[in-house]
DNA sequence: TTGACAGGTGACCAAATGGTCACCTAAATT
DNA sequence: AATTTAGGTGACCATTTGGTCACCTGTCAA
């Protein structure tokens, strides 16, 4: 009943490291440090949430020294897609998000 | 640092809502006894699974007498791939897992 | 070389989650 | 009318999870 993509779910669960990708979308290759002080969370908190995405593939990491660098991976967010889209709904699907996003910009 | 979308990251980190899904995007429409056949579990797991789901509007349901039918409502996966994929690194993401998958597929 | 800085580990606790059960309503069948 | 069938509700329990802390290693700078 467990799949392969049950880390990149669980990781996506949590709201803080939601946030977490949302931070490393807006700009890559950021230290822990550097992320801790957009948090309000203790380092050890953080830690344990890049630990987590880092190990679901969501952020993979670089050493440089005492620092380790994140950067956002996609891949594993295109996979979910994939899963409960096919190719031919997909044009349906954007053009209904479209057609909401516009309706919205215009009340 | 919650967000809307929050139910609908919390009803995918399981992996029997998943499964569910999976269901519902082979055949649409079935009732909640149809589906309760599938699962290793009581009718009572499945259907706080299935409230989860539909209030996280992942499954929409129509009444039909005394049966309930369920659906699959594609668009918040969508939502979730425009939040950490842009138009521009879609190519790339794309193009990336049918490399992936063509490798695979010939050892 | 001494101290400051970036990060990692394991234990611990409160809160949330998955699953079951006793009990209920409403619709279909006989 | 009586029974079966589809589904809903609230309480309950075991397990998981988010977050903190004391303590540790390795790297850089004065």
């Amino acid at each position: 009943m467990t799949d392969e993509l049950d880390l990149v779910f669980r990781a996506l669960a949590d709201p803080s490291r939601r946030f977490l990708l949302d931070l490393l979308f807006a700009r890559d290759g950021r230290t822990q440090t550097e992320l801790e002080s957009e948090l309000a969370m203790t380092r050890f908190g953080v830690a344990k949430h890049l630990k987590v995405l880092e190990e679901a593939g969501l952020v993979v990491t670089r050493r440089s020294g005492r620092e380790k660098l994140h950067f956002l991976n996609p891949v594993p967010i295109r996979q979910i897609h994939d899963r409960w889209i096919d190719k031919y709904t997909e044009q349906h699907v954007t053009a209904l998000i479209d057609l909401k996003r516009t309706l919205e910009e215009e009340p």
